[in-house]
DNA sequence: TTGATTATAGTCAGGAATGGTCAAATTTGC
DNA sequence: GCAAATTTGACCATTCCTGACTATAATCAA
């Protein structure tokens, strides 16, 4: 078993016995697998990404911390399902169709809904180069969409 | 938890229970919470800024002072504020401190201000070259903010 | 009145304590 | 053997905290 198993394991068991949120010290946790401490970004980016329905909040500098939350909830499933189903691209037309989709099935407010078009327009976008665009606009649209799901934290 | 993060509870405590004006004694304070003065100064700079909504006032001298009052306006002023304040770049840390306030004003929904700070986060960026993140940002952000002026009309 | 003393607060540079990123090296699983 | 996953280390970024030095206000003594 690699020790990224083991602390990804370890990291589950914080979360099952904390009610779905684990606060780490980076340090600490990796003197206790005796990994480097660079190690902990990688199993958390690996087993704990918001693909993987997760949270994660850090703080740097002293009493500084690692924060990974569970989201739950029905419009989760809903809204997780878009997440996985946006690529590496997302046309500005798609965008528009998950995000009223999500909106008509209650999953976000129209405030929420009017918020992501806003961010997602190629007016808001309109200084990246438009090759780039699509690949922002995945990258943001996926970041907004979980920050939902988490949204009681 | 750090001693700044206890500190700043402490002030907020002051002004939920003062109706928004807390009155300090940087050298009382500082001992109370056995640190240096200047550590004061730390916290008041970087958690009661005008940006997150306060302002403050002292006094040097014989029974000098710090006070901090919490500022009100409508949810509309606040918006527009925010949006005339953003220039033509924003920094995650400023973007943060902005959404907190709207958020605390009740100019956002939580929802709302969970998908903006999601989508201005470095994490929503990555694809973007460093230097211009915060040019990227800044237009986003705007786009948001002036989403939510016109979706409550 | 005015100069000295005391009592405050402000600024800033820097050290310490965290966490983040990235690419190279290594190991593992077909 | 090869591709993917893991592991590490070097370097970067952020936050906290302190102390030396500075600035300002009130008070008191002459």
């Amino acid at each position: 078993m690699a020790t990224s198993d083991l602390i990804a394991g370890f990291i589950q068991e914080l979360l099952d016995s904390s009610s779905g949120i684990a606060e780490l010290r980076r340090g600490i946790l990796a003197e206790k697998f005796s990994c480097a401490p660079s190690q902990i970004n990688y199993v958390i980016s690996t087993r704990f990404s918001p693909e993987h329905g997760y949270i994660v909040e850090s703080r740097r500098g002293g009493g500084g911390y690692i924060r990974i939350s569970r989201v739950r909830n029905t419009p989760r499933q809903l809204i997780m399902h878009t997440v996985n189903s946006v690529g590496e691209r997302l046309s500005p037309r798609t965008a528009a169709a998950f995000i009223s989709n999500l909106l008509y099935e209650g999953a976000l407010s129209g405030e929420g809904a009017a918020i992501m078009a806003a961010a997602l327009s190629d007016n808001a976008l309109r200084s990246i180069a438009p090759e780039h665009r699509d690949l922002i606009r995945a990258a943001i649209f996926k970041q907004m969409l979980v920050s939902v799901l988490s949204e009681n934290n």
